[in-house]
Parts: C-alpha cells; sequence; structure tokens
DNA sequence: GCTAATACCTGATTTGAATCACAGCTTTCT
DNA sequence: AGAAAGCTGTGATTCAAATCAGGTATTAGC
C-alpha cells in the first residue's frame, strides 16, 4: 500500500482535511470529493488571479503565501487580505457570475487545490451540513473584515502599525525564547501600503518601537515581539 | 378578506418578502416562515444590541433606519454600517454563540422582523437554497466591506468624503431635478467618525465641494449631488 | 414662544505624516 | 563573483489635517 497511487491520493486528501469546510464529512464522502481537486503550482511573483478575470474554482492554499490587492486610483497597492496554508478564497463568487474583485499574487512557491464552483455546488446541495459550515466560514470573514475596517478609521499610526505586528504574530508568528517570531510575508512597502502609510512613516515607527523595546528586528524579514502587552496597549485593546 | 387579521398577515409578509433571502421560497413556504417571525419596535436612540449582548435571532429592518458601531480605544464611535429597509443582519451568529461585536442603535423609529436562530437553522436544513442564497449575500456583504476597507487606505481625504456622498446618494439618494437628494441618516460628527476625520475636516470638504458646485447644501440634513461625474473622478472610480 | 442644549461652521495655530533626497544594504541575474 | 536593480533607513522640508477657539444656527424641552 505504499505504491506512488497510494501517496499521490494521501497528498490530495491534505487539502480538503486541513479545510475545516469539510470537517463534517465522512471519510467517505471526503475521498469522493479528494477525487475531483485539481492541483496547480506557482512561482513567487506569479499571479493566481488577476482583477476582471473569471473565478470558476474555490481556492485552497496548500502550500506557501499568497497576497489579494487592488490597485488605488493613485496607482498604489492595496492589500486586502494575506492567505497562508488551510486558508481558502473564492467563496464570494460560488453563486454570481461576477469577475474577480482583486488580484492575488504568489509570495513564494505556492500549490493550491481546486474544486469548481459546480462540484462544490452539488456538495452542498447534497450535504446542507457543509453549507451551515460555510456560511459559518464566511461570518468569520466578515467579522475578521470588520476589525481590519475598524482599525483602518484609527486615526493614530502608532495604534494601527501595533494592530499589524500583533496580527502578524498570531498569523505567522512561531514561539521562540524572548518572544514570537515573525517572518514577514511583505516588505516594508507592502505593510504600509496594506496601513494606508507611507513606507518612510512604517520604517519609522518601527525604529521607534525597537527603541522602546518593544520589538527587536532579527533581520530585515524577521521582527520578534519583545513586549506584547505594550503593543497591545499601544493597539488600544481593552 | 379585508378583515384586520389578514391585514396584519399582510404585514407580517412585508418582512422576508423583502428580503431576496427568502426569494426561492413557495408562498406556501412562505406563509409558514411569515408565522414564526416575531416583530419590534424601537424609538430613536434606543439600541437594538448592544457589544457583548447575545444575538438570538436575525433581524430585519422592517422600517426606519440603524446604525451599527463600536467605541474605538480613544472613545471615538466608529460606524461599521447603516442598516435601512429591506437589510438583515446578525448571520455571522447564526451557527456560533459569539456575543455581538457592534452596538447597533435606532436613527429613527425602527421596526423590525425577528428570526431565531433555531426555526432559521431549520429553514436552511431543509431548503438548501435558501442556505446557497444566504452564502451568496454574504458574499456581497464581504465584497462591500472590501471596498469601504479600501477606501479606507486611500490616504486623500476629498476621495473618501466623495465615496462617501456617492454611497450615500446610492443607498439614500431620491432622484430630484438637478440631481438627487440625500436625506443624511448621521451627524457630521457621525460622517466624520466613519471616515476617521475630524468632524472639523468633514464641514470643510463639505464646504470646498460646494463652493466647486459638486454638491448643494438643501438643508442641514439634506445633500444634494449636483456633479455625480466630478464626485466619481475624486472618489477615483475608473 | 422662550431657553437651554446641541449641532454646525469658520478662522488661527500646531502637529505629525507625506514627500523629497540620498546613502547603505540586499537580492537577483548573468 | 560582480554589476544592476530593488529595498530599506534617516534627515530636511512641506503640507494637510488635527486641534483649539469662538461664534452662529438648529433642535429639543419646558
Amino acid at each position: 500500500m505504499d505504491s506512488p497511487q497510494n501517496c499521490r491520493h494521501c497528498d490530495r486528501n491534505l487539502c480538503i482535511h486541513r479545510v475545516p469546510l469539510f470537517s463534517s464529512l465522512s471519510e467517505e464522502n471526503l475521498l469522493q470529493i479528494a477525487g475531483l481537486i485539481q492541483h496547480k503550482s506557482f512561482e513567487k511573483g506569479e499571479l493566481l488571479i488577476s482583477e476582471g478575470g473569471s473565478m470558476e474554482s474555490l481556492i485552497i492554499i496548500h502550500q506557501g503565501r499568497v497576497k489579494a490587492f487592488r490597485y488605488t486610483s493613485a496607482g498604489r497597492e492595496q492589500i486586502l487580505y494575506l492567505f497562508s496554508e488551510g486558508d481558502f478564497f473564492g467563496e464570494q463568487y460560488l453563486f454570481s457570475n461576477l469577475r474577480a474583485t482583486y488580484n492575488v499574487e504568489a509570495l513564494s512557491p505556492v500549490k493550491i487545490c481546486l474544486l469548481t464552483k459546480s462540484q462544490l455546488h452539488k456538495v452542498l446541495l447534497t450535504h446542507p451540513d457543509v453549507a451551515i459550515k460555510l456560511i459559518s466560514e464566511l461570518g468569520k470573514r466578515i467579522a475578521q473584515m470588520e476589525n481590519a475596517f475598524q482599525s483602518m478609521g484609527i486615526r493614530d499610526v502608532d495604534a494601527r502599525v501595533a494592530t499589524l505586528l500583533l496580527d502578524f504574530a498570531e498569523k505567522f508568528g512561531v514561539d521562540a525564547p524572548g518572544g514570537p517570531l515573525i517572518t514577514l510575508p511583505i516588505s516594508r512597502e507592502g505593510m504600509a501600503n496594506y496601513l494606508g502609510i507611507a513606507r518612510e512613516t512604517l520604517s519609522r515607527k518601527l525604529s521607534k518601537f525597537e527603541d522602546d523595546g518593544l520589538i527587536q528586528s532579527v533581520d530585515l524579514k524577521t521582527i520578534q515581539v519583545r513586549d506584547r502587552d505594550s503593543l497591545g496597549d499601544l493597539a488600544g485593546l481593552e
């Protein structure tokens, strides 16, 4: 049972095993769906989706990181989401023929799993509990977006930078003595664009935070959170 | 058939007839659900929901306007949504026991229709097409939130104010000779808070827009859009 | 109808982020 | 390995929005 076929099969399973969406399905149903799933790979910098393109599938990130973004009228890149292993997207287009409203670009080599609209549609009609799970996941996405929206509305830039660092620590941080280490998925410019501030302002804030002992710059792509509580205070968490 | 009972019955129907969510249901099913619906009224200024409270029902606005908001750590009120007739909310809590993440306050006398979680749950399990409709509505909400998020990320304040005016014209505007008339649902302070800018800055922007002939202040609560295209240019629509 | 309280506008000043400019440092590509 | 292109950090300057302050309209309550 260690034949290559079987291994490939295991590999396919990984995608849907990782997505809470399908957690309610029996192993049998899971295998059925696993067979329908397509796989694709992308190099760093490649576009998975471009704004205005059609969306035919639900996309699950199997490996790597991607950013979803649009361009503002000023030509700046506005990042909307960072997705990594286990995240999925494309749900909002499942029951509409709307065009993609953002670009999605690989930040590293990426492997994705695809489930076409019509296939998922069938699953939802025959498994109402999956539909309910999806509704609940969408609710989470909305709540997350509401938080992001609110933190954008905060005028105080220190608070926004602190919020971003804490979010990153949560999503990309690994525990280490001295505090969680964040492997930054995007450049300073990317972070600044996400926050809607200038690149230089972000640099200065990070320097200041480091002077104040809140964070420690390990190397350009790695930041260590030294004082989570103070960051939390700045971010304005109650 | 003009008995009071029947009229009350019609009145109840209105709620769910107005929500696209139930559009796929047969008249028979619709009547069934209509019977389950509860009604409540609120005076201007009353809270429908407070942050941290439990959410037991889907809420449909039958009449009036409400604002959903949180308080920032600086004590400022951050408005997340304005809902009016036909809008519904509370979906994100349907399948979780999470507490409400925002307050909802009546901006005018308000009538709402309530459908409890468990009732809606039953509907979703027996009517997969309603579930699909709900997923699609949630997708729309997400898309709307993404737009709001992006416009918050725009540094240019003129663009943000212009975007708000166009959104309001769309949602609250009535056509009139000379341009759509907007009945403002919230005060200047509310608008400023929604945009994350100072009240004074908003006043100045509105004055400037009026000087430039883009809008016309009819009275304090009414603004007429005179030059939609120029507003669109400012907002950065392509 | 009058008073009080609230919302609104506008000017003067301050403040903090954007912009400009440039040098040091990385990564990439050949 | 070496050159070129792309990132990043920091100072100097500019500029736009926040804040402070005062006066005027509008609404709410008696």
